[in-house]
DNA sequence: GAACATAAGATACGGCCGTATCTAATTAAT
DNA sequence: ATTAATTAGATACGGCCGTATCTTATGTTC
């Protein structure tokens, strides 16, 4: 038996870390994951985690952004603003069933803890997310005339988001049946959709 | 200088735990506040604290139960149905000033995580616990003729909690123009109610 | 290729968690 | 009153966190 002698470095080392934080995040679960676990795993110390995260919960994100298949939304265009909306809970479910819901939680609650003094920052960059998905279906429905106007306050534009959230929250998954609620019962009467 | 020599047991002990940990929990929020802290500032050991709760969790609700203002919620009768919301978002507010905003999220950052069996039993007990409130609300309102029935799908019911939440955790606070905001945007659409 | 800078890796620390085990005090039962 | 059942209190454990310190390997630079 050889003796590792290379010391892997830089790239290579966060590649190989991001992995088995990925492989241990499917195989147990957010909450079981650990930091100085996945240093085991990658056969390094969780001093070099640190270096490079500052908590569990950016060192999933981070795994995630590798491995998640997360960037590939495309803004529906279905022709209505209901089918929109439910093409874009679709999408989001689709992303959902790659994490497992309890990494979402354990993730999202994790990462409350710290909102302070980032709440303006977190704000931004979280919520705009998916703002900015919601956005451009405004866009179009108030081309064709389905809404009265494009620009909506801040508050409506990310229920789209707060309404997923509690779903997660409270019922662990994001059903078709869910979904068509929410874009019936709420965000079609909130834009004022005759039904 | 006297050695004590009566041990606390039962109720009194319960009670000098539940006053310490409501101080330390104003003095230091809730993320500080820890176990083993409250333990000691009772004179007393984790031991007995863990026979009595299960975390940190619950040893707080059991605290705010205690010393917090949280049980004199009046249903509202303002004569209109926006009143009534506006009310009921009202004294919602005046309950978290009670509590630093902090504690509240730190709360319910920390229950999330352990929501996985208790799914159901969760949403019975808290959602129910403010969807109560909302019901007469609805009742009245319908009654009144402003909207159309008095009986509305669960998520409908459940939104004004959801936004709460929302405003909790994104903003730290309940000001009044998020309340007429959420009122007004939101609530009074999803009812259709025409303004 | 020698000197320097950088980053990995090893180790140890104090803090808190949650559990287990043992003792000693208090209360209740006979 | 003596005995039995509870429950408080003390102590110790392993686990993980996040930090600090030190050594050692790998680069980069001249």
């Amino acid at each position: 038996m050889s003796e590792k002698k290379t010391r892997r470095r830089g790239a290579a080392l966060e590649a190989a870390i991001l992995k088995v934080a990925w492989d241990q995040l499917q195989a147990q679960g957010y909450q079981a994951l650990t930091i100085e676990g996945v240093a085991a795993g990658a056969a390094t110390t969780k001093t070099v985690l640190y270096r490079r995260w500052p908590d569990k919960a950016h060192l999933v994100i981070a795994t995630i952004r590798k491995f998640g298949n997360l960037v590939s939304y495309q803004v529906p265009d279905t022709g209505t603003f209901r089918g929109d909306l439910l093409d874009l809970f679709g999408q989001l479910a689709s992303v959902l069933d790659t994490l497992k819901g309890e990494t979402f939680r354990g993730l999202l609650s994790d990462r409350l803890k710290q909102v302070k003094f980032d709440q303006i920052l977190d704000r931004l960059n979280n919520d705009n997310a998916l703002a900015s998905y919601v956005q451009p279906i405004l866009d179009h429905a108030a081309a064709r005339g389905e809404i009265s106007q494009a620009r909506w306050p801040e508050r409506v534009v990310n229920l789209p988001g707060i309404l997923l959230l509690n779903e997660i929250f409270s019922r662990r998954e994001l059903t078709l049946a869910a979904q068509t609620a929410m874009v019936d019962e709420i965000l079609l009467p909130v834009f004022s959709v005759k039904q």
